[in-house]
Parts: C-alpha cells; sequence; structure tokens
RNA sequence: GGCCAGGUAGCUCAGUUGGUAGAGCAGCGGAUUGAAAAUCCGCGUGUCGGUGGUUCGAUUCCGCCCCUGGCCA
C-alpha cells in the first residue's frame, strides 16, 4: 500500500481556506492540520477567525489551541509538531491536510530548517539593550564583522533579524549563514493548492467586513480580557496579531475607536499582500479560485489518484 | 437667482510670480530559517472639473459652463 500524500492548502487571510477544510475532513480519512501563528493561542478566538467549538469539536484541527497566549510558538515548534503530526496520520493510512495562511511554516517545513538554537531571552534582552542605546545600524554593523554575507542579505532597520543573527552568533561562535546551510525537506508526495480570490478588490471588501462582524461579535472583550491577564502584554507575539494590535492601542487609549478599526482593516489588507507576496515565490503551488464549484471534487480527484496507486 | 470660497493622485491637501506637479495616508511590488498576523526594502499610481481665449507654451492669466459648500434672497 502506497503511503498517503499530504495535501497542503495555503491561502491569504479571509480566502475561504476554513471552509474547504471542513469539506475536505468530511471524506472521513483526512486529519487536519492547522498552520496559523495566532490560531495556536488560546484566548485568540474571534480575532483569528478560528471556528467555533461546536465545528471544531465535529472537525478536529490540530495546533489550534496549543498554547496560552502569554507564552511564544515558533516556527520551529511548528516543524516539529507538523512532523509528528504528518507521520502519525500517514501511518494509519490518513491522508494529513495541512491548511493555513501562515506562509513561512509551510516555506521552512516544505525545504527544511536548519539545526539552530533556539531563542534565548538573556541574550535578546542583551541585543536589544545595545540598540536602544547604539540604533540598529550601529548593531549591524558589528554582524557585518562577523558574519558578513548576512549583514548583506539583512537591512541595517531590520531589527529581527539582526537581532536573530546576532543571537546566534553569541551562542554558537558561528555566523548563522554557514550554520543555515544544512536544511533539506521532507520527501512526502504533495498536493499543493494556493487558495486565491481572484480579485483583490473583492478581498479587501471582506477583509473589512469580515472585522466589522468581529467587532460586532465582541472582539474588544476578547482583547480585553487578554490584555487584563497578568503576564499577557503587547509586546507578545500573540498581542501582536493583526487586529489584537490596534485594539490594544485603543483600549490602552492610543487612538479611538474609529482609528483602530480602520487601522486593523489596513493591517489585514497588509498581511493578505504579503501573503500574495510568498505564494508568487512558491513554486509548485496550483492556483484555485473559492468561488470554483468543482473546488472539492478537484482536489478530491487528486488525492484519490495518489491512494488508488 | 445673487455673492463668496473651493474643484490638483483612491482620500486629505500643498504648489507652480506661465515651462504639463508633490507630501501624508491609502495602494502596489519585493525580501523572508526558532516573534512571521512579525520585521524590513523599494515604487507616485495624475486629461491639475469642462470648454473657448491670450501666449512660443496654460494646471497657473481671462471669459463662459458644470459641480460642491457657505451666506443672502
Amino acid at each position: 500500500m502506497t503511503a498517503p500524500p499530504v495535501v497542503c492548502v495555503l491561502g491569504p487571510t479571509a480566502s475561504g481556506k476554513t471552509a474547504l477544510a471542513l469539506e475536505l475532513h468530511g471524506r472521513g480519512d483526512v486529519d487536519l492540520i492547522s498552520v496559523d501563528s495566532a490560531m495556536v493561542y488560546r484566548g485568540l478566538d474571534i480575532g483569528t477567525a478560528k471556528p467555533e467549538p461546536a465545528v471544531l469539536a465535529q472537525h478536529p484541527h490540530a495546533l489550534v489551541d496549543i498554547r496560552d497566549p502569554e507564552t511564544v510558538y515558533s516556527v520551529a515548534d511548528f516543524v516539529a509538531d507538523a512532523h509528528r503530526l504528518v507521520a502519525e496520520s500517514r501511518a494509519l493510512g490518513r491522508v494529513p491536510v495541512l491548511v493555513g495562511g501562515t506562509m513561512l511554516y509551510f516555506k521552512r517545513l516544505f525545504e527544511g530548517l536548519a539545526e539552530l538554537p533556539a531563542a534565548d531571552a538573556a541574550v535578546r534582552a542583551a541585543i536589544e539593550d545595545e540598540a536602544a542605546r547604539e540604533g540598529w545600524p550601529a548593531l549591524h554593523a558589528g554582524l557585518k564583522r562577523v558574519d558578513p554575507d548576512a549583514a548583506r542579505r539583512i537591512a541595517p532597520h531590520d531589527q529581527q533579524r539582526i537581532q536573530r543573527a546576532l543571537e546566534v552568533y553569541r551562542l554558537t561562535g558561528q555566523p548563522i549563514t554557514t550554520l543555515q546551510r544544512q536544511s533539506g525537506g521532507p520527501d512526502w508526495p504533495r498536493i499543493d493548492v494556493a487558495l486565491v480570490e481572484p480579485d483583490r478588490v473583492d478581498l479587501h471588501a471582506r477583509i473589512g467586513d469580515r472585522f466589522d462582524a468581529m467587532m460586532s461579535a465582541g472582539f474588544e472583550n476578547e482583547v480585553g480580557t487578554l490584555l487584563a491577564r497578568p503576564g499577557v502584554h503587547r509586546a507578545l507575539p500573540s498581542l501582536r496579531a493583526v487586529g489584537y494590535r490596534q485594539v490594544a492601542a485603543w483600549l490602552e487609549g492610543e487612538c479611538s475607536r474609529e482609528q483602530a478599526v480602520a487601522d486593523a482593516k489596513t493591517a489585514t489588507r497588509r498581511l493578505a499582500k504579503r501573503q500574495y507576496t510568498w505564494l508568487r515565490s512558491m513554486a509548485g503551488l496550483t492556483f484555485m479560485s473559492p468561488h470554483d464549484p468543482a473546488l472539492l471534487r478537484r482536489i478530491s480527484t487528486q488525492i484519490d489518484g495518489f491512494l488508488s496507486k
């Protein structure tokens, strides 16, 4: 018997991925695995467009609600979790369906993640301290001395990447560029689908309407509840997610509600734009429209083709 | 109907003493290896309301028309 293929459904925010996932799950031999850096957090529900608990009970999604919002989930955590879940699923002869919009997670899952040290809070704090005094371009210049290749591809104000590269160098004594060479992806047979709304204007309209609906559904209370947790603060990845960041700014008096709503919609549109950029850069994707009436059948036929081989 | 103020990028506006125009926001393109819904890099996208006139040349000056807002009737 051939091992089942791995189905990957990638799509920008508000593109209809969840609806497709639920339909695919109806096949019966499918295990859903979420690829979403925000849905991993418990308590981030409305703002992440997470399916209702009743829906999740009927159509279980792995990697949803697996972390508290005061913790950090990383691409390395995801890659490890996804490998384990995919292996478990295929060992049972079932079809793993990875669905989501966090393109970096897909990219690193497909191409492999180098063996690098995990984030180190103390080292990061030290680097941030230096940046506050000298500015990121100064740290970038320092990076240039130990890892010229990294400095060349990282911009002088790209604080996140400068910080990571310096962190890895301080922890290992080796340039991140050298360490990143060792990586390779799994050799699963894959069916990769990019679910993309053909008209960006329509997507923008949907994003606006969806955020308004989130506000009507009590999104500000959700953010308020999160902020009330003792360990939660706005610098956390969970609270920096689109929508959460803008509403938190309003709730803490930095802007009006109206401004927060407008900013949240803008941030969502920009997120979608970056997701389109990822999709265009990734090879081997089959682009499909969420409006395609034969969408489910087309994917299902491909899965059956693999299974009958 | 009369008077006044406006009409310049998707929006809010600046500007050109006459040489076809630029900011902010929005938008678009790109990068992406343990925070990625993050973090960065790049790009003005325009019948200067319309139409005649003056001029070598009009978005700019003049006439008429249209539209918007305000005041007076």
